[in-house]
DNA sequence: AAAGATATTGACCATTTGGTCAATAGAATC
DNA sequence: GATTCTATTGACCAAATGGTCAATATCTTT
């Protein structure tokens, strides 16, 4: 019948073309999680056949992983810009958490949570999953450190400290996927646990206008 | 050729094969997760044709919506029993906060974050997973009510003390279940953390001998 | 305009998934 | 021993997955 119900893809240079993929790919996974990013869907996403993702991509274990670390490293720089307009360690320590559990980063949430899932099945995802973690890590151990140093913090192992802070967001996060309407502000009481991490009075993290 | 793999399994009522099957899932999900609960693995587990599967179980939603269920509330009534036996919400507390996180329930936490996951695109899984955290956090809750009616907690909200705890702890599991190896021991910090939440000393929930 | 280079595609393939259903085998009952 | 009941099965099916490859269309160069 000859009836494409696509038409056929403009022609692209290589770059371009996988730019492109990658960008639908980054797109799927934060509309519909990383479970969406099928070779199929992509294909769909940037309007080619699905023959060229795959010629595009070595395999999509990788492209999932690459797709994962495309939506979370845009995550952290995006932290990073904000702290630096920061003063002190408190008040970026502050920022840090509050912006973190704002709710407004669900869909970067679902990519998480998917990839602690599916990096038992995908080496290469569990790679990358690890490596922007310690990312992450490295972001909140500075303010940390920054604030030890300042004398404001009071801890023996920033590092550990670090781990904790990020693993305990994560995990409101994650339960925020879930629970989404019936909970209260997320940011709110975990102020009170990191002063007690690092040995703060009651209120040291709070906001201040 | 006539050389059947298996032989045929052995006639049981309806109640003790639906027992068989489910056990069979819940076998599979503690050893490598929800994602391996399939229609074929689980009839394999249990010795028996995949159509029987399909005859004892709605649908495979349901059927991995109850294993994680029965996986999951397992652990509840674990924790409860064992916080019977100490003397005050301190203890109670404590002991929930370590063992939680002592890191011999890696396979529990894995069925959780692919709970949390698979949630998204199974309705009867997503709502077993709020029942369950429910559970949970009524566990959790009443633990600090008690300690806030003998004086020693200080909070205004047990509940939203209790759901922040347990996102933390869910957290910190599952970032172990990444990163299991090379981390600190998650159940050191974790303590001043929650003597932050509850306006308790340092170290007023360290182990005591 | 012709030739060459290559981005793109359709047509396959093997595998895995959940699921249906008539046929079969085996225990219980008559 | 014959009949009834039903637990179990094999043989299918449709859908979706990742992936391969020769053919085709389009741009670039001659």
């Amino acid at each position: 019948m000859s009836t494409p119900s696509r038409p056929r893809a403009p022609r692209m240079s290589p770059a371009e073309r996988a730019l492109s993929i990658a960008n639908a790919a980054r797109a799927l996974a934060l509309e519909a999680g990383l479970a969406a990013v099928t070779l199929r869907a992509v294909a769909a996403r940037a309007g080619v056949a699905p023959a060229l993702v795959a010629h595009y991509v070595p395999s999509m274990d990788v492209l999932i992983a690459r797709t994962f670390a495309s939506v979370v490293s845009a995550e952290v720089v995006e932290i990073e810009t904000l702290l630096e307009a920061l003063p002190g360690p408190r008040e970026q320590l502050g920022v840090l958490v509050r912006t973190i559990l704002d709710g407004s980063r669900d869909d970067v949430t679902l990519v998480w949570v998917e990839a602690w899932a599916l990096g038992r099945r995908n080496e290469t995802l569990a790679t990358e999953v690890r490596a922007q973690m310690d990312a992450w890590q490295a972001v909140i151990q500075s303010v940390i450190e920054a604030g030890v140093a300042a004398g404001e913090f009071e801890t023996e192992d920033p590092a550990a400290v670090a781990w904790q802070l990020l693993g305990m967001v994560d995990g409101l996060n994650a339960q925020a996927l879930v629970r989404w309407g019936d909970l209260t502000d997320r940011g709110s009481l975990i102020s009170h646990a990191v002063e007690g991490m690092l040995g703060l009075p009651r209120g040291a993290l709070d906001l201040r206008a």
